[in-house]
DNA sequence: CTATAATTCTATAGCTCTATAGAATTCCTG
DNA sequence: CAGGAATTCTATAGAGCTATAGAATTATAG
């Protein structure tokens, strides 16, 4: 069905490209706010040249959800699979996500905030990437709990949610303002996952 | 410059409407994804009449997001004034935050995700507002240092930002699930944020 | 019931946008 | 450098959108 095309390394070159032009138009108009003719300005063609690397705007969008996501998954996968302790897991996992912010930021962006305009099919994809994140991140805490690390009245659940939340709502920081330092930030928001705001308080049973 | 038209009860009446209409299509389809007859639709009138209650799209926008963001911002002036205790505080405006979502869902949400499209001048009390907000939640972490309820290696713009964003992102979750208890979540919210999700650590220095 | 004001309607000008068709150009291999 | 494949271009069909103008309708005050 895909043109297929040859995928010569010069294509995949210029394919990338297209994907990055495309997230970085996205994040800053949205999807319905672009057109294809800004994503050709960016890449320096015509208009409908776009639809060389793309068969529709929706596919692009697509592809760059997924471009946002990948390595960002892929990260996860090694984080859940060490056997470091807890802490240190969470602190991968916040750098991670907040990192991932600043390398990638447009296309991180597009998937969190336009994905909800592709149609059921062409998030599939997306949906199970997302739900992976969000599982392992839930037995991250899970594990926690196990090893005595976290204590068990946290809804694992929640927890992770709370996390994504959180690391989302600084990632557009991040990204807004290219000054921030991310690991001091990742450094705060462990620690106000870890220990939380309260002064000198036990929390023992 | 605005029309002024009668300011009749009618008109009062009809214009609320015609912003929850908008409210309910943007946080839909995005501001750029509505058109003005999606808005007409809603409201059972043709599209030209929408511009008898705004006189553009973009000046829908802006009501919209000002709607939103009001009730909410007059009961955080409410909470920051009280003489409650930090903990009290802190679950107040997490349940404010969560219980707005559900009732002005709509108007809340596109405040959120749509107000960067409005040009610089019609974002002006809208960031007046949001700012005074974030300042105002500040100054509840900051007396609650003083308080010795905080522990003073918190940094309250941090701490505030953090909120904000652990409950926008738990708001999306409320909107979209409509069996979500707003009440529990809020109460998990506030235990998370106040004590960490780290077992028996204690914090005094 | 009439006149005035308020509200909604029809019609449309003037854009912009997506996507396709097919021509023109550039790249690369032999 | 010839010839085919890859890439980009021009041109445009066809659709939808915002906003305005002015007519038609409905509500209301006297």
């Amino acid at each position: 069905m895909k043109p297929s095309k040859t995928d010569s390394p010069r294509y995949q070159e210029h394919k990338l490209a297209a994907i990055r032009a495309a997230a970085s138009v996205f994040s800053e108009k949205g999807f319905h706010g672009s057109s294809t003719r800004d994503i050709a300005e960016r890449l320096g063609i015509k208009q409908a040249s776009v639809y060389y690397y793309f068969e529709s705007k929706e596919e692009a969008l697509e592809e760059v959800c997924l471009y946002g996501l990948q390595k960002y998954a892929e990260n996860m996968r090694a984080i859940a699979a060490s056997d470091e302790p807890f802490e240190a897991r969470l602190f991968a996992v916040i750098t991670n996500h907040l990192a991932g912010y600043r390398e990638r930021s447009e296309a991180l962006k597009v998937h969190n905030d336009e994905r909800l305009y592709l149609p059921k099919e062409r998030r599939k994809r997306l949906k199970e990437l997302g739900s992976h994140y969000r599982a392992q991140l839930e037995t991250i805490f899970d594990d926690g709990i196990a090893a005595g690390a976290v204590r068990d009245t946290i809804d694992s659940h929640f927890a992770a949610q709370s996390v994504i939340g959180i690391c989302n709502s600084f990632g557009d920081i991040v990204v807004r303002d290219q000054d921030a330092d991310v690991f001091d930030l990742a450094r705060k928001c462990t620690d106000l996952l870890l220990n939380g705001t309260t002064a000198g308080k036990q929390k023992g049973d």
